[in-house]
DNA sequence: GTCTATACTTCGATAGAC
DNA sequence: GTCTATCGAAGTATAGAC
């Protein structure tokens, strides 16, 4: 019985997700994404169509999953403040479950997505909607401050980006300001939730003055 | 009275700094620099050993005043929860100053600051140090609640380096979802000391059970 | 300090056999 | 679908005159 046929192609896929992340678009090598993949470089030219193809292949893919799970999220039947709690751990999850994927968006964030086709970037806009709706709908019960839904969705989106990006070299810099046991992902998903939940909440916080 | 000696050196790294936050230090290009900076590659050449090293040179000189300004912040006399204030907007105001530093340093946490060279690291590294000890200090007194330096450090950092990256881009974004007047900086600096004011306060969001 | 011309290398992409 | 060999463009860096 022969391999079924798309084995290389995702293996492709996967040596492209690692080199792209590690080095960027401009930086990534193809001979090295084919090495890596253990093909040849025609190999790679024959399943796609360029270097910025299979970037692009990899992007609408990866970005469509993370939109599907955030979308899930934000369509299931719960409090708007649970929702934001599950959307907080799914993205962490849907990350720690790519590890290419944190410094791919840096990275894409850095050069204001111009390098992501139409169809790719409404397909990401979908993330940052579902989290303003939740906002909003949770401002309209009465259960949140008012306040901008894409201050909300940036301030727990890029935290989490930042810290599961940096990963092992965080963990340098930590040891050398804290004593503290090493940095556990979950802790930190756990801090962000608490930090969004208090950034939510209907007034808490005393003011000092007036 | 001929021109100061250092004006070409200062419009190439001027050049560098724009053309290295636009494309990453690979898709950045050595011909480019030198057309934006008025003068020729040899003249590149003459006045910086490499690229890497007119990276390196562009590196320290911005990591190194903006981890001054922090530094300064934070030996001021105030409050801890004033120096948090003050160094969102100190941080804040430090980009929009410079708007080539939020994507170069995008991407350099995407490759775990690999290119930097450890006196750079180490200039860097006093900037979370520096915010770690505030928020150590405001525990101590018992104005703010016990959590992890680094932790918060990010959950400031963070936003605002993404906010002012995407700049245009978040701005398109923002059109499709809100109806809301164009996002002002100011707004965005206020909204994190906000966040970062009730993260760090002493209980006052209510927990829902036990 | 400044410029022109060019050496040398790397890289994306393809041709063409099997 | 898979491979070897190679082309041609682009890019960093330098030589050497002024």
């Amino acid at each position: 019985m022969p391999r079924p046929a798309r084995v290389s192609a995702d293996r492709i896929l996967d040596a492209a997700a690692l080199e792209f992340s590690e080095r960027g678009f401009a930086g990534a090598r193809v001979d090295r994404i084919a090495r890596r993949a253990r093909v040849n470089k025609a190999m790679l030219y024959y399943h796609f169509s360029s270097k910025q193809g299979l970037y692009r292949v990899l992007l609408r893919r990866t970005f469509t999953l993370a939109a599907e799970r955030i979308r899930a999220i934000a369509a299931s039947p719960a409090s708007p403040a649970d929702k934001i709690d599950k959307i907080i751990a799914g993205f962490a999850a849907f990350i720690r479950e790519r590890d290419f994927f944190p410094a791919i968006m840096l990275r894409e964030v850095a050069e204001g997505g111009s390098r992501l086709d139409r169809e790719t970037l409404l397909t990401l806009v979908a993330v940052p909607a579902a989290v303003a709706q939740i906002v909003q709908e949770g401002v309209a019960r009465g259960t949140f401050r008012p306040i901008n839904p894409l201050f909300a969705h940036l301030t727990m989106i890029a935290p989490i980006v930042f810290y599961l990006a940096a990963g092992s070299f965080l963990g340098e810099v930590g040891a050398l300001l804290t004593h503290l046991q090493p940095l556990a992902a979950d802790d930190f998903v756990h801090h962000m939730q608490d930090v969004m939940r208090r950034a939510l909440a209907h007034d808490a916080s005393p003011r000092q003055t007036s």
